[in-house]
Parts: structure tokens; sequence; C-alpha cells
DNA sequence: ATATATTGTGGGTAGTTGTGGGTAAATATC
DNA sequence: GATATTTACCCACAACTACCCACAATATAT
């Protein structure tokens, strides 16, 4: 069975220790390509979570931000704020990843995790966390959503 | 006569056993093209059933998603409403696929379930639950049949 | 009508996975 | 330079899952 490379799906529930690891759920750290060599990039989302990506598409996201001239005063913010959190980790024998301390407080980590797989990268959450955001989107801009969803036929 | 390749019809009552296994009606799976590898993708109906795409049909999902900027919130929140319950399962040697405790629960499947092949995917539902849906759906507008009735031609 | 193959349902077992903690090396602090 | 703190790597074990086999019921072929 070939999985999607680098793709990845679903919700799980982990618990992070009190050294701050968290386990990379199996099904992920398979349907992680080899090019990887099992390692990651960990850094802050954009909504209260912490992002994880394989390592090959984070360079892609790293060439790209190169392209982004320093002239531009938003540019600079912008490539500032995506790469100082980012951090590269592999993971241990058991499977898990080691967290900074940064990151946990950031995204209100406590010992009940949510991770989600969202196709090309991953999200770590606090479970109450998301389920507030959650809140807030179900009275998100209906319009806009339906435009999403005649694009992409589900 | 071969039959259209991933396209499903028809209605079938089989049983969740114990560990959470169904099977797969024998006729579906003689559908699935060769290129899924044996391969489905569950993840949340948008009615209170589970939905089963061939993984190739699926995987057409996935590509248009990675073409979502994160830097819009409102992609993000499609992207995770999207993806978040699905997952990947290959059926077992008796033809039988594993559900997750997630969308057992959210589908309200207990032993007795009714697979219904919708053309290009599969739902799974608790047959109860979907008599309920229908009766509430007796009473569907009918100007809203006459709107379908320019787009399809039955 | 009988034999054969296929299909649906149940359960056992070995291997995998998730979680905790221990120890030694590396780093930081005094 | 000695001591404290953090980090990296290792092992242990319970819980879970994938895989295998068994068998009854149904469908198909002879």
């Amino acid at each position: 069975m070939t999985t999607n490379l680098n793709t990845f799906t679903g919700e799980y529930s982990y618990t992070v220790d009190n050294k701050g690891r968290v386990n990379i759920p199996a099904k992920f750290r398979k349907a992680l390509s080899a090019d990887n060599e099992e390692m990651f990039v960990i850094t802050k989302g954009m909504d209260p979570c912490i992002w994880v990506y394989p390592a090959i598409i984070w360079r892609n996201i790293e060439n790209n931000l190169k392209n982004l001239s320093s002239l531009s005063a938003i540019n600079r913010t912008f490539v500032r704020s995506t790469v100082r959190y980012a951090s590269s980790t592999t993971y241990d024998k058991q499977g898990r990843i080691q967290l900074t301390s940064n990151l946990i407080d950031y995204s209100h980590l406590k010992k009940k995790t949510l991770i989600i797989g969202m196709v090309n990268k991953i999200e770590i959450w606090n479970p109450d966390k998301l389920k507030e955001i959650d809140k807030k989107n179900i009275k998100i801009d209906n319009n806009a959503y339906d435009e999403l969803a005649e694009k992409i036929i589900i």
C-alpha cells in the first residue's frame, strides 16, 4: 500500500510528557518520504498551535522566502515571523519529537494534545484551545466557504 | 460487461463487529479500479454517516487542498475541517475496513449498518438514523428539486 | 441436486505503538 | 574547575492493531 507521501490527514490524541516530548502518529511517520531522514521542522502556527513540516517541504518554503525582497517592510516582517521560531528535530526511537518551551507556551499545550494532519503539514493543538477556535469559526463567512467548496468538489 | 469503475450504486446491510470492522460489499470491491490498491479513505459525511472514497479520488481532493495558502484563515479552517477526520485504510483479506471510534461515534453506528453506493463515494449509515433523516427530507422544498432539474437530466 | 467457490462474521496471536522513566553525555552556571 | 541543569539516547511495558485462520451462509457451476 502506498500512501501519498508527505501528506497527512486525520486526527490523533496524544500526551506531552514532562520532558516536552510528543509522539508523531505512526501513520504520519510512515507517510514521511525517506529523503526527510526522519526530520521535521517545528514552528509557530498562524493559529495558536504548533506547525510541523517535513524537512524537505520546509526547505522549499525557505527557498520561496529567499525570493522576497527585503526592500519591503512587510516582507521583512513576514520572513522574520515565519523563520524566527522554526527549529528542526528528528524523532527518537519511539517516534517522538522534542518540542521547545517557547512553542509549548505559545500553543498553550498542557498534557493532552490533538495532532491533526493538514495535508502538507501537521498541527499540534491543545484540544480545549481548538474547541474555542472551532466555535468562533462556525460563524465564519459562509460565502467565502461556499466559494472554496465550489473550487474543490468533495 | 464491466461495470463503471469507481462507481457505486445500491444498498447493502452489514454488521460492524466489536473491533469496529465493517465489510465493503463485494460488488463495490470489484468496482474499485486497480490503481487504488484496495485502499479507501474514510471520513465524516455531511450527514451523520461515514463517507468512503476510493483512494485516488481522495488524493485528487488532497492535491487541490495543497494549493490553498495557509496565510488565509478561511483556507486553514476549510482544510482542517475537510481532512481532520479522514484516514486511509485498505480492506483486509475478508474484505473489511477498520473504522475509527471517532467516526463510529459521529455516525451513531451500532451493530447494524446500511451501506449505500453514492456514485463516486460510499456512505455507511446507522439504518435507524437514516430513517429519521429520510422522514425530514420528505418535506424537502420542491423548488429546490426544480432547480436541480435544470442541471441534471434523469 | 450436488459440488465448488465466494462472501460475511467471529476470534486468536504476534508484532507494533504509545507512554513512562533511567542513565550518561553535553551544556550551562557559579 | 566543580557543580547543577539540560539534552540525547536507551530500555521497559501495557495497550492496541494488523494479520491470520476458522467457519457458516450464500451464491455459482456442473
